[in-house]
DNA sequence: AATGAATGAGTTTTCATTCAT
DNA sequence: CATGAATGAAAACTCATTCAT
């Protein structure tokens, strides 16, 4: 970030920066452990400073409260999933592969169990807090356009129909899998994880109009 | 346990049992309400003993601890869930009617923004806390199996075949409603209520070999 | 109690008195029990009435408070110990026998692990509570006054002299064996039991100038 | 830890750590305060914070519990106890005056109303909480050791024999004081301080085979 | 930037006490 | 007399947050 480097200065404040910027990221991977681990409410700052190596006060130099790092962990890790989407996608040419790699990456990102518990908390924490609803909703709004826009393409190449509105699919297969791997989670004997596999592969092919 | 009501004593203690099952009946009823609303954590029992009228001390009168409220409203929704749907089943003689009741449930219940979040949240709960996680999911295997039952007698009628385990399909309809219902709540422009049933109504279909 | 039993309403009357002092009595009992076990504050009077076979409302009809119940019970606790050893004395003639068995009743009272709680309990519970300090030192004092006046008697009889005054000596014996027997049981390795006896041994005749 | 002061960093965590230990040593004499003054049960946290001029938060970065505030209290106590006989002893030479030393010692003791009932105190917790019965033992093993090789020694040199175990003598003597200190505190016309003191002089005396 | 001491509001839980029956 | 439902005060303990260093 730091774009001078010909002076002393700001190769100092950039290595200070850079410095800063590790902090930062060590945190919020702590972060996202922690969360979906314990739940927002259950979650200890203490605990997630303390797992990337540094106490409280190192968080409160970066965010603001409990509820800006969880936000700020939402937004974060979005944007990864939409990046990794992306490079998935952009690496095939044809439709047929395109909608091929979106399956598998619905399908893949199902078996994180960090994500789908990460998910849900931050929907149900949503729903519940009104106040930050809006940035909530608009980073997953961000998320589900991102699917949507692709989808969309592809549907297009492939002269399909989906047979619900784009974003309802979207915004159903980000959910969807969360809920299924929750099941499983819960109980292993009852939702085995291939048939949730199954279950979602079905769902996806069902909601692309397959 | 006072049978006798011509006894005096029976008479006091009978009268009590009314007392005390009323009281916990309006206790669970707001543990229900503030739960749903708050979550389990941030709930707060006094507001909980507040809105059924009561005090703190009365919750603790009726209920080992919070998580044992928790636990046995979750048992008490569980058991009116399977009983409302039991009813409604046997009030169909001929299996595509009975199936279309449970279909008819299902949608229902999608509806019930309450029992959604609260489902979610008990699940949550369970996935992170090993020790009550046997009790819930007995309760929840329970419920499962209710519909695993149904739905196999209504199958074998019209001799149809499930594409996967019965039991995989009963635990993804009890919770891919949820998630959906999650998603409405979260940006009903995203994902409008009616598209919400639609895709559920086509997974029911999906899954039920329709 | 009931004197009249030729009347029927007091006859009745005089059986449930008797009951109500049955009741009274099993309280106590197990107030003295389980306020040795625990101590005062720790003590629930829950625990206290399930132990004699009652709710905590039975206490209530019986007792004014917890404090109420606490001082009862060292009245009547006092009042035992103090008949006991009159009845010990009352049995001897001779004033040598007759401190033999107060050096008896000393060092078999020791033995008693609930009495040196309970007495230590009263002592510190009246030091610290001066409304109630009165009632309670008024007990103490007849307790240990019980024990000057024998000891007089005998000491005159003997024509042998206390090194210092009567009261002081028996306070000194109602307490320090309490003290060892405390200590005993905290470190029984530290301080076996046959050491505690012969230091109150020796402490009983050094006090009453053997 | 910080023991280079010319380095920042280290003069800075030695400035914290010296204010840490001030706050410490302050929680800890008002924890004696308010623990003699109330009795382990009846005594506040709050207070005892507010006693030393902190907050509740204060005493739970410093200490666990209660408890544990209690024990490291007595541990403390305990020490400083020690440390002052063995500083008296030191100052003599001659094994009569080191035995007089001692017997100012106890006598001295007793006059601090708040060390019998604090002693006192941790003796009846320690019998009612097995489980930091093994801490609390061992700190008064190392009390009442302390006594009993002073003891063994001056008591060779004065080729004199203890009646009983020298262990017993110590633990005697570490209890008696402060039962008749209690008794004293109880009922002061009953047992008026200088009987106390003559009391516990003989019973020096007859331990210490005088 | 990072530390960690201290805060203090907030929550669960306990329990003596009351009271209608 | 005895019950047990309900009260409500009180207290331990937690933890997000602040702030001086």
């Amino acid at each position: 970030m730091a774009v001078k480097t010909e002076n002393g200065q700001s190769a100092i404040s950039s290595r200070r920066q850079e410095r800063t910027e590790v902090t930062r990221a060590r945190l919020i991977q702590s972060a996202e452990k922690i969360f979906a681990r314990d739940g927002f409410e259950a979650a200890k700052l203490e605990e997630i400073a303390a797992d990337a190596g540094y106490t409280r006060g190192a968080l409160y130099a970066h965010f603001d409260s409990k509820e800006d790092l969880f936000l700020e962990l939402l937004g974060q890790v979005i944007e990864e999933r939409i990046a990794t989407l992306e490079r998935e996608m952009s690496k095939k040419r044809e439709p047929e592969e395109k909608l091929k790699a979106m399956r598998e990456f619905f399908l893949n990102k199902t078996a994180d169990r960090r994500w789908s518990l990460l998910s849900l908390e931050f929907k149900l924490f949503a729903v519940r807090h009104p106040e930050v609803k809006k940035r909530l909703t608009a980073m997953h709004r961000r998320f589900v356009d991102s699917r949507v826009g692709m989808l969309e393409d592809v549907m297009r190449a492939l002269s399909r129909k989906l047979p619900i509105p784009t974003c309802a699919v979207g915004a159903s297969l980000a959910s969807v899998g969360n809920a299924l791997m929750l099941e499983h989670m819960l109980d292993p004997t009852l939702m085995p994880y291939d048939d949730a596999v199954q279950v979602l592969s079905s769902m996806f092919d069902v909601l692309t109009g397959g």
